[in-house]
DNA sequence: GGTACTTCTAACATTTTTGATCAGAATTCC
DNA sequence: GGAATTCTGATCAAAAATGTTAGAAGTACC
């Protein structure tokens, strides 16, 4: 049996039963428990199932329709969800966090699962998102004036909500980075997110690889003030080697 | 099974059943008792369950007030919007509004038909319900902590942004009406409202007839502070007239 | 109130699960 | 074929979960 059929084959189980132990598993496939854990380790950190200790949840349906009506309008799905999985693991129990708007975000506050956390955002999708979640999270949407186009709040109303708290970690996305810059399309909400940044106490951005090297039009932020790059692992070596000069990278493969 | 197998069934139940024994528990699952009152302890702590001598019982009060929060959105609904059309009309164009929660209101910003309005309100399915306007107005919800039962916003963070802003007319929605009291089922949804309230120049109430001489827990405002009660046409005209006294109203019928 | 009974808490013992590491097996690539 | 890479299984210490007590606290009944 390959390792592809393998993992196949945990994913069929698991969409089916919902729960399923490892030991079951292992059973079933006739191979150590030790190969099935790293097959979770790597469908989990792909995103596309939920770890449990002695076992394995399958994303709830509500996740699920969520992330297909996604697929069906957005582009590169895997690696958002390979990055989202990542800057999920990066949250602690108890911590206040500012998360901004963007896909890979929403699938991030889909997949938390820390204890008693504090979500504050300005993007209703997120909000939204987070509202799913099974962990009742206490949640602080930032009112201001609202976008359309991108479902968030924005303006001098955001601004001061935003700016009148402070954060453990803030996670915001962008549209693209090059050297040390941080772009996106719209100023103000740049300036939105860079007063999130600011009021956190570790700064994460999260970009899928293909935003490296990528201009946009308005910078709102330095790389080097991040603390964290959480990127996917298929991003080219080289990319990744010029641009740890700027900040700490975190992708799939390395701790 | 697993831990968090055993949890989600432990919910089912608790929900199903309302109250659960732990021996109960302890025997549907082939554990031990000290195995479920752990998990107890970690949902009461969570804050998803209530811990008894000898058991658990549901969230019986919230579950309450959540089923009157459903009810509500079902029942009187043509008395709503027939208030809700008398109260869309009061509004003019190019005018700023603030909308408090509340089902009327909701219809009520459904049917606006102005020119260049700004709507604020501090409401999720308001704003919701204002976003699917055809008209595209200018849209800005207050934030704060999120109350899910209710599905508003409250909270220094939104009382200080809705204070921030003046508004030409403020449309808000009680509980109950008792001599020149309006009331209110929560604190601090009333305390939001009232300042909606005091930041208008015109302060309109809209009240469907079974609001008369209801009372509820906290009294947020005085009709006689109110400029326009808006209730529906079948409304005792004894009730309407006494009620003359602190306010002018409007109903189906007349001007 | 007092007694008998049940349930709870806290501490410790036991079992299960995990992640890290390493050596051997399988696979791929030249 | 042989080297390099990837995958797998075994071992083991640490962590997590569970079970087992004994004494404390609560409840019910007279």
């Amino acid at each position: 049996m390959l390792k592809r059929e393998r993992l196949d084959l945990i994913m069929k189980m698991v969409t089916e039963q919902n729960f399923i132990a490892v030991s079951d598993l292992a059973k079933t496939m006739n191979v150590s428990e030790m190969t099935i854990r790293r097959d979770l380790d790597e469908l989990s950190k792909a995103g596309k199932v939920i770890r449990l200790h002695g076992g394995v949840q399958a994303l709830s349906l509500q996740m699920k329709t969520e992330q297909n009506f996604h697929e069906k309008r957005e582009i590169h799905i895997a690696e958002k969800k390979e990055i989202a999985a990542i800057a999920a693991s990066l949250v602690e129990d108890n911590e206040t966090i500012y998360v901004g708007p963007g896909t890979t975000l929403e699938f991030m506050v889909a997949r938390l699962d820390q204890e008693n956390l504090r979500i504050v955002t300005n993007s209703l999708p997120v909000f939204e998102t987070a509202r799913k979640n099974p962990h009742n999270y206490q949640l602080i949407l930032v009112g201001g004036s609202y976008r359309r186009i991108s479902g968030t709040f924005y303006g001098a109303l955001a601004n001061d909500e935003l700016d009148s708290m402070n954060y453990d970690k803030a996670f915001v996305g962008v549209n693209g980075i090059s050297d040390a810059e941080l772009l996106t399309a719209d100023i103000e909400e740049g300036q939105t997110q860079s007063i999130g940044l600011n009021n956190a106490q570790k700064k994460v951005v999260v970009a899928d690889m293909y935003k490296f090297n990528h201009r946009d039009f308005y910078q709102f932020y330095s790389l080097y003030d991040i603390d964290e790059l959480v990127t996917n692992k298929q991003a080219s070596p080289d990319v990744l080697e010029y641009y740890r000069q700027y900040t700490s990278i975190r992708t799939g493969i390395d701790s």
